[in-house]
DNA sequence: TTGAAAGCGTTACCAT
DNA sequence: ATGGTAACGCTTTCAA
């Protein structure tokens, strides 16, 4: 099923065929003609071969999407996002994943072979890997999740006003000696967290304490781990980076035999079905994850069409979802 | 950067330099020329455009997976799976994310727009949703974790084993009231496993006791209610389909004021991190689903390649993860 | 309003 | 052992 097919069976030329099908702007041809044709190639299920439509413009209508993780909530609905505002504009999304280390392999082939008009980067990695990973990037790229000094281009969500909106919460139930499990040591995110977590104590006249800080990392060990040593320091609530870490320091504290949220409250950033999944159920704050694919991948693409879209502001953070984890600060 | 600058670098022509640099099977060249070829190539850092080269070929050398969830370690890991398997034999993988109800869609443009050569398929859809997708098809296809009668080529996993697996180390530990969540009734894995928990009680002589089995789909919630109900029969252990449905009945169970493992020991089906995020960390058994990509993702080249490679048995179940959750029966 | 034809970068057949 | 040259299916400029 070619055009050449429709054409014949309409008894047109291709290119007629061709503006018609394409829906060119000038629509040079006779109403008649237009829904012959039209309706013609819908009886054919006539669909346009991409190959040979990309060979001859030189684009794919393609975006590629490159995340260090699947099995990520954020990443996985960063994906769904920007697959969705891809669709809507026409264009479809190359999903690659890739273990860091082969990162800059994948983004030189992805977009050196004309797979993708540009590309959406998500990365754990450190600026200087990042950027010369960048570096073989032969289309436009945004960054999600995370920012580049030099690169134009990034969607981030507010990491800070997220940390103090879960501070808020804790102070409002009373809570004054709250921990903080933050990320990576020295990473973007991380870093905003920790401010937001100081502006959340500081708008309830508590002092930062350095002694609350523990680094959890990403994971659940590391979250037991951290909170293990906090333990000494009698917090009464601890605001956790992510949920991972923040179900690492549950474990913790159902063995220190403390109980949660009685003695002592629990609250994570990023609400994802995990969350309900704990014991008791994690209090989080919402970020809009998909949101950030969406708007990722229509700055990609108004960039792509020759626009040179401003920067946007990082996402508020979504709702506070109380659960069961949070409660009123002990006497 | 095309073919043209390569074979005029070389000094050769075009169909030359593309049978070298194919690595055709008779390679009619000169040593001497194969190998400026080669150099040149390489200097200039040349990359075929696969535009071209599937228009020219009709082939793609791209495999297409569709998954109905991204964010779901099960279908992470196949795809990582598959992604091994098909990049150690010159494969691409296109991930196609798909909410149910969009998949007969997808497929449809997927693989009659010549963007794939063949389609691995992921599908919690009934049989007849499924086969009517799949009739869109126009590539060959492999399924994951499921079958479908009348579809030949499909990778599953031992769903019965595994829960047999599972209830062999609870009546290991003692345990003879031991009750199943089950996941979606009808389902193919929910039927296996639920034959595999009969098979591990008859193993240990105990009587197959229907008021022990609830269904609690493959949400938390489900597994909570399910749990509920299943109380009053005051089992002292719980085999349950996912990680899902079994951090669920804990809850339940944790709500009930019942210890875990003391007085109830709970094990799930399919290993992943999440396992450890609960309290107590999930005894579970491991399941091959990187695995199942990789044969999957295997048969569907072989099928491509022309063979009629032979169906394949179900993948038995990897180890079993021994955490938290499991302990002898009470007294 | 419509048609003709060149060309996108490859491959593969047929000459030489 | 190497070169010439049609395709592959489409878009797009130019003519009619």
């Amino acid at each position: 099923m070619t055009l050449a097919d429709v054409a014949r069976a309409a008894g047109v030329d291709m290119s007629t065929a061709s503006r018609v099908l394409r829906g060119e702007a000038s629509q040079r041809v006779r109403e008649e003609t237009r829904v012959r044709i039209l309706k013609i190639a819908e009886e054919m299920q006539y669909l346009a071969n991409p190959l040979a439509r990309g060979l001859r413009t030189q684009r794919t209508d393609t975006l590629g999407i490159v995340v260090p993780q699947l099995d990520n909530p954020v990443f996985a609905s960063a994906i769904r996002g920007a697959e969705l505002e891809a669709a809507e504009r026409g264009y479809s999304l190359l999903i690659s994943h890739r273990e860091p280390g082969e990162t800059a392999t994948t983004i030189a082939k992805i977009s050196r072979t004309n797979r993708v008009d540009g590309l959406l980067v998500a990365s754990l990695d450190d600026d200087e890997v990042l950027r010369t990973d960048l570096a073989a990037a032969r289309v436009p790229f945004v960054l999600m999740n995370r920012i580049l000094p030099g690169a134009p281009l990034s969607v981030v969500l507010d990491s800070r006003a997220a940390a103090r909106k879960g501070v808020e919460h804790l102070t409002a139930l009373g809570h004054r000696r709250i921990a903080h499990l933050a990320g990576r040591e020295g990473g973007f995110n991380a870093r905003e967290r920790l401010q937001g977590y100081r502006d959340g104590l500081e708008a309830a006249g508590i002092a930062f304490d350095e002694a609350l800080v523990g680094v959890a990392g990403y994971t659940a060990e590391g979250g037991t781990q951290a909170m293990r040593a906090l333990l000494p320091q009698h917090p009464t609530a601890v605001l956790a980076a992510t949920l991972v870490s923040a179900a690492g320091a549950m474990a913790t504290l159902h063995e220190a035999g403390l109980r949660i949220p009685e003695d002592i409250s629990v609250i994570g950033l990023h609400d994802a079905p995990v969350a309900g999944m704990l014991y008791p159920a994690l209090t989080s704050v919402a970020m809009p994850t998909e949101e950030m694919g969406r708007v990722a991948a229509g700055l990609l693409i108004r960039a792509l069409g020759g626009e040179d879209p401003a920067p946007v502001a990082p996402l508020p953070p979504g709702a506070l979802v109380v659960r069961g984890s949070t409660g009123p600060a002990p006497l």
